[in-house]
DNA sequence: GGAGACGGCGCC
DNA sequence: AAAGGGCGCCGTCTCC
């Protein structure tokens, strides 16, 4: 490998080359905030033996215009692309090849990891090792083994590149194309979650006070899950399996009398608050807030394709489970910046559209079509009761169609809704005999051996030798579409943002986009999302109407 | 003292 | 025998 420490000679168009940048003192948590850390170098390799190295953060846009009109190759390019931001401007593309995100279009569900050295190893029979990457945590300049890694990265990101061409199908480079690499720039692009500190401080201290008085009152600690279950199993608990939440109560029915069935209550109680104030307490905004203008700002990691199936998810801090259902006052925090609003969009009941998208069920299709409420339809058809949105029936039916959409069993259908085995197997037959098509879906997973592909056609692996086999064969098709559906909806409306306001998306929640806007725009905003979101679904799934609904407040908990 | 497994639990 | 899919984070426990 030639390294040249200069910018490299002008290349021509939609040759591919290799893109790496190094930053001195980065830690996991924060690399997907280009905040900190110290430029270390940039590295641009035009084929696998020539490298060019920059070391001046001066040279950096000349750098990437001598390849501008190149494709560039980077592994996990938001962080590279990120960072180059802070020293030149780095306009969406769609020259760009993130080996990283194709690998996980290529062998979502194929594979567990995704680093650059696996890839290496996986395609070039090459082995990386990982020390000197650790040096640039805490070095503050390069020595001659860190020039030759950081040159080595960009040049492994070109060869793979290269070879993940020749595995790959016209279907894959859509994927690509047409979803992941457009909701990177999106992403790239989104905001910080403005928060009330204050407040989030308040509620973190009162739920560890709670917690800890609790707690303090019980004889045993609630979190030691071991010595918890013995304790209640001796205290009268006879054969109790784990210490869940629901296994306490029905164990605290079972035996009402007992010792153990006295502490039930506040052992769920203490565990509630300190599961409260531990995850979204003092560490949460110590460890994540962040300054924008001067507004406090929660900027977690967006990850396009986190699931094996090809939902996003979203860390340090995942935004994506914040208590919503028992209380709503940890997402009254997140608030609208001053003089904004805050909207959020949301597909109505995606998945269950998807689902009929693809098993084309008539009786699905059907009550879609008919803007009936699809819970209260549902619950005629298995209990034959005409039934009202307030019934609790409507409760009863959604685990019916929702479980055997992941491929719950009739075991767990009457866990869940606390009935006998065969009574669940009677709701889930009686089901499956009106939808035949849901019958189908279930049937035909049980042949799927290789893998199963959204409508889109993306693909999710499956493990023959797994119990999960037929569940996931079922339910990937339905949540990688919905994941496919969201990412080209936030997409689109990156891609056709034209307000005079920059592009203010702060959260993506599967079925869910959250975004913070300048009061003036807010109803322009409004509907431009829900046109993009409507629009993409219905493309996606022409055989169902889509609807997205739009909820606006000055905080996150504007969805009543 | 750190890493990793596991249990528990928040969201969709 | 297990018994509902997908995540990420926390505390505990075990092991080195």
């Amino acid at each position: 490998m030639n390294i040249y420490h200069y910018v490299p000679p002008q290349q021509p168009p939609n040759g591919y080359v290799g893109i790496d940048i190094e930053i001195f003192g980065m830690n996991d948590k924060t690399l997907h905030r280009p905040t900190s850390g110290k430029f270390a170098c940039l590295s641009i390799a035009i084929s696998p033996e020539d490298v060019y190295m920059i070391h001046d953060i001066n040279e950096i846009p000349r750098a990437m215009y001598a390849v501008k009109d190149s494709i560039w190759a980077i592994h996990n390019a938001k962080f590279d692309l990120m960072n180059l931001r802070r020293w030149d401007k780095i306009e969406p593309r769609k020259k760009l090849w993130d080996t990283l995100l194709i690998e996980r279009i290529l062998y979502g569900g194929y594979f567990n990891t995704f680093g650059l050295n696996d890839l290496a190893r996986r395609y070039l029979n090459v082995y990386m090792e990982k020390e000197t990457r650790d040096e640039f945590k805490t070095a503050t300049e390069m020595n001659e083994q860190m020039i030759y890694y950081a040159a080595l990265d960009a040049s492994m990101a070109l060869s793979i590149c290269y070879a993940q061409q020749k595995g790959m199908t016209k279907n894959d480079f859509k994927i690509w194309n047409e979803v992941d690499r457009d909701a990177l720039w999106a992403v790239m692009d989104m905001k910080g979650m403005a928060i009330d500190v204050d407040k989030w401080l308040a509620l973190a201290e009162l739920n560890k006070q709670r917690g800890e008085e609790l707690k303090a009152s019980l004889p045993i600690n609630p979190h030691s899950y071991k010595k918890l279950k013995l304790y209640l199993i001796e205290r009268g608990f006879k054969g109790l399996k784990n210490t869940q939440e629901d296994t306490l109560i029905k164990a605290m029915h079972k035996y009402p009398k007992t010792d153990a069935a006295k502490y039930v209550q506040t052992i769920l109680d203490s565990r509630d608050y300190l599961h409260s104030s531990s995850t979204y307490g003092r560490n949460f905004v110590e460890h994540h807030v962040e300054y924008d203008n001067d507004v406090a700002v929660i900027i977690p990691d967006w990850n396009i394709t986190g699931a094996e199936t090809g939902r996003m998810s979203c860390s340090d801090p995942n935004l994506q489970n914040i208590p919503v259902k028992a209380t709503k006052e940890f997402r009254e925090c997140f608030i609208a910046r001053p003089g904004h609003i805050i909207i959020v969009w949301d597909y109505s009941s995606q998945e269950p559209r998807i689902c009929a998208e693809i098993t084309q069920d008539k009786r699905l299709l059907e009550i879609l079509h008919s803007k009936n409420d699809i819970y209260c339809e549902m619950a005629w058809d298995v209990y034959e009761k005409r039934i009202q949105k307030s019934d609790p029936l409507r409760d009863a039916t959604k685990p019916v169609f929702l479980g055997l959409n992941y491929g719950e069993s009739s075991y767990g259908l009457a866990k869940t809704l606390g009935i006998e085995v065969d009574e669940a197997e009677r709701l889930q037959n009686k089901f499956l005999k009106k939808y035949k098509g849901v019958a189908k879906l279930i049937e035909d997973a049980k042949h799927e051996k290789k893998y199963v592909k959204t409508i889109l056609g993306r693909r999710a692996w499956l493990n023959p030798y797994s119990n999960q086999c037929e569940r996931n064969a079922i339910n990937s098709r339905i949540q990688g579409s919905a994941g496919d559906m969201t990412k080209q909806a936030l997409a689109m409306m990156h891609k056709e943002w034209n307000f005079d306001c920059p592009f203010s998306v702060t959260g993506i929640i599967h079925d869910e986009i959250v975004a913070d806007v300048p009061k003036e725009y807010v109803n322009d905003i409004a509907k431009f999302g829900q046109q993009c979101m409507v629009e993409v679904a219905q493309k996606m799934c022409p055989s169902v109407p889509a609807e997205a609904k739009i909820y606006m407040g000055s905080s996150w908990a504007c969805k009543e």
